[in-house]
DNA sequence: GTCTATAATTTGATAGAC
DNA sequence: GTCTATCAAATTATAGAC
């Protein structure tokens, strides 16, 4: 036992830590020394790999953030038929959050608590900034060619999309409360809403069941 | 022995204090200082009115809960038709939560992050116990009655109604920062969901446009 | 009831030995 | 690169005067 790790092992592992603490904890909720417990380290190697609270943090969240932000660009690919793309959407990002359920809680509370230290880094993303336009622009596009969803506004629609995927996690405390599932019931709710919100979004899109 | 009667004036200045701290910052990220001085006090009179942060803190909660918490009761009473509820249900929350943006986050995150603080006062609340029951039922009878719905599960119903009207707030700053929305389009946006939800949701329901 | 001053504890960060 | 020991600041909470 006791055998020392090369550095990358150790940045590795607290990397790992760090995620783990921030998303159950928060920022404000997160302490260095458990932190450090979890890594198998003292505090001492934490600043002396990532220097402050806050860079972990930023590192933490910038991946998070990378995971969980709505990929719009699944949404924009117009060579796809639109009900197709959603149901892309809706799986990838249900999947993904059924293996990392506090990621969309960590990110979408951060946004709201510690905007300070989370703008620098989103205004540093340049990718996200034409994504929204060519998303209305191509339901648009597909409104034009389908009666149905004549009516159907693009900025509504991606909220709906977006709300019906996330809030279930985020809201996961309160539904298990509320509805007396217990863990493995609620995973099974979960799986099933996969198709359940499909469905749903298929209806207002193609207008039939 | 004698009891000393507590300003309700300066109580009630530390109630509405606390409430836009803790809202604002969460448990974790509030400071007793930064509620003093919004109450135009200082610390030592927050203790000697609420004894402890924990204290103050579980006042603020048990406040926003029971404003926010899906009160299933209007999705309940079987003398209104399912529509109508629904209607009732979405025309409330989006009103309230148009007034207090932050509730939903506030009480969303705190479950999520505090929850040892919070579920002994949750699981005071016996009004809640079965009403999740007496909604399934109330559906799954007005699926008898009309074929549309007749594959509509409740539990997924329900989902997709909450979701819809509290994700826009918990996710504000998300949407705000992909859609490039100033505050005042923000609130345009969120004034039309109420239609544009509800229209998604008879959609649903009653399987028509 | 309200204040000032201060205690007691927690916490992020650093110094320095090995 | 890793550790122990410790600092300085922040933060909840209390003591005691008025």
């Amino acid at each position: 036992m006791a055998i020392k790790r090369k550095d990358s092992s150790t940045e590795q592992k607290i990397v790992v830590a760090a995620q783990k603490t921030f998303m159950l904890r928060g920022y404000d909720g997160a302490r260095m020394q458990d932190i450090a417990d979890q890594a198998g380290i003292n505090k001492a190697m934490l600043h002396y790999y990532f220097d402050t609270k806050d860079k972990l943090f930023e590192m933490v969240f910038a991946t998070a953030y990378t995971q969980i932000a709505p990929n719009l660009s699944i949404l924009t690919n117009e060579s796809v038929p639109l009900m197709l793309r959603v149901e892309n959407f809706v799986n990838h990002y249900t999947t993904v959050l059924m293996e990392q359920p506090q990621l969309a809680s960590f990110v979408v509370n951060e946004l709201n608590r510690n905007p300070e230290k989370v703008m620098h880094f989103l205004r540093g993303l340049v990718s996200d900034n034409t994504l929204a336009q060519a998303f209305m622009r191509s339901v648009e596009k597909e409104g034009k060619t389908n009666a149905n969803m004549a009516k159907l506004h693009p900025i509504h629609l991606l909220m709906h999309i977006v709300s019906l995927c996330y809030f279930p996690f985020v809201g996961k405390p309160l539904f298990q409360y509320l509805l007396k599932l217990d863990e493995f019931q609620f995973q099974i709710v979960l799986e099933q809403r996969k198709q359940e919100t499909i469905l749903f979004l298929k209806l207002m899109i193609e207008g039939k069941k």
